[in-house]
DNA sequence: GGATCTATGACAGTTGCGTGACAAATCAGC
DNA sequence: GCTGATTTGTCACGCAACTGTCATAGATCC
């Protein structure tokens, strides 16, 4: 069963929606705040999230952010208002629709097949040719056409750059040592591990809109690199 | 560049769209009609289409269903009517959003964004990509992602605390000795075990609530330390 | 109340990381 | 092949963060 996570403290609407959900074959799932639903998503992720914009603690900007930060699921933003401003940042934090309250509920399902549906068939070319594309927030990198781009844009990296970013990519989210790189990417059984560092910084020049503060691409000192969403 | 196709019988509507798509770096083409706009897309396909619901002749549900047919491509629908069934009529047709008039023109370019990055991204992440945690109640410890994180806030912590929390959580539940800890962390043989007290005290200010009443991270006189739920 | 075990703050030495400079290697265009 | 441009690997330096030691204060047991 496609199961929904609602992110929303204010109790009567969240039992609403819950209730609402279910009639229409979901299994729904509550959270009355962005602590508890990014603790909820963690452990027993759901197909889709619904979540509130106006949440005590933690908002629902920076929710969504660590929702997209290691997770693809679908984010339903559904609020009281109706601003554009809001509507843009939180589409641009992650989310990918955004429905002011009050919401009707035969419209959010339908959103929420409608998104599927696209999420299923990808676009541009047919399915069947279509390249993959392995994205971490603007980042978007396509190891099959050897191509990498920033909010749409192309940016130009090298080959070794290439195969460094695709071997984290790969291991999105995971931690790699320096030797794993070293080993993955060179080939090297032994080496100077100062190499990676060079070459990651050199990447993030390219990648990172602050190299100073990476977001993607982050160092774990002792452990290695990682890159994430 | 990426194009769009407007599909919007009101030739006001439709040149304020075009106009403000350009501004936003769109290659924005118009079409009257849906016959029209069915055409312009075989012949010169864009990589978006808006359309309008009410047109003269073939109307907008079914301009949808013939785009559909053939084409893959992100529909949004833009219509001065904000009546449930239509919304839900539109996206069971096959568009992928729904803009009630009068729109702005950010959001309409930040939902366009948001549905590149959506059909791109593609989702339902394969089990094995997603990393495992640990979980202590609101601590959640991921060893492959070096992660620690206290009610879905990520916690720093130093690689010998972290190695130090990863070695009492694959042992939950069960005291450690000092000796047993020095070993496995640290690699010693013989040390100091005031060493470890050292450590566990600094992990304590960060993932425990209240440091001097640790709740997970416990002391067990004379024997050890012991990570519990 | 004394003995033993544990917590914690301060501190200096060490380690790890980012960066710029530079030379060798490789590539592209002719 | 030649030449200039780009890419790659090495090195050294400096900063920031981490580590381990110690001394002292506090807690606990009998």
């Amino acid at each position: 069963m496609t199961a929904v996570l609602v992110i929303e403290d204010d109790d009567r609407i969240r039992l609403a929606l819950l209730l609402a959900l279910e009639d229409e074959g979901y299994d729904a799932v509550g959270a009355a705040t962005a602590e508890e639903g990014l603790r909820a998503q963690r452990r027993d992720p759901a197909d889709y999230v619904l979540v509130d914009l106006m949440l005590p603690g933690l908002d629902g900007f920076e929710c969504i952010g660590q929702l997209r930060r290691d997770d693809d699921v679908p984010i339903v933003v559904i609020s009281a208002r109706d601003d554009t401003h809001d509507i843009v940042a939180a589409l641009e934090a992650g989310a990918d629709d955004y429905l002011v309250k009050p919401v009707a509920i035969k419209e959010l399902t339908a959103r929420l097949r409608a998104l599927r549906r696209r999420a299923r068939t990808g676009f541009g070319e047919s399915a069947s040719d279509r390249v993959p594309v392995l994205a971490f927030g603007e980042l978007e990198i396509s190891p099959d056409a050897g191509e990498v781009s920033r909010g749409g844009q192309p940016v130009a990296v090298t080959r070794t750059e290439f195969r460094l970013l695709c071997e984290l990519a790969e291991h999105a989210g995971r931690v790699l040592s320096r030797q794993q790189l070293l080993q993955r990417v060179w080939g090297y059984d032994i080496g100077d591990e100062r190499l990676v560092d060079v070459h990651v910084g050199r990447l993030r020049q390219k990648i990172e809109p602050d190299p100073t503060n990476p977001r993607h691409l982050v160092t774990l000192r002792g452990l290695g690199y990682k890159l994430q969403r």
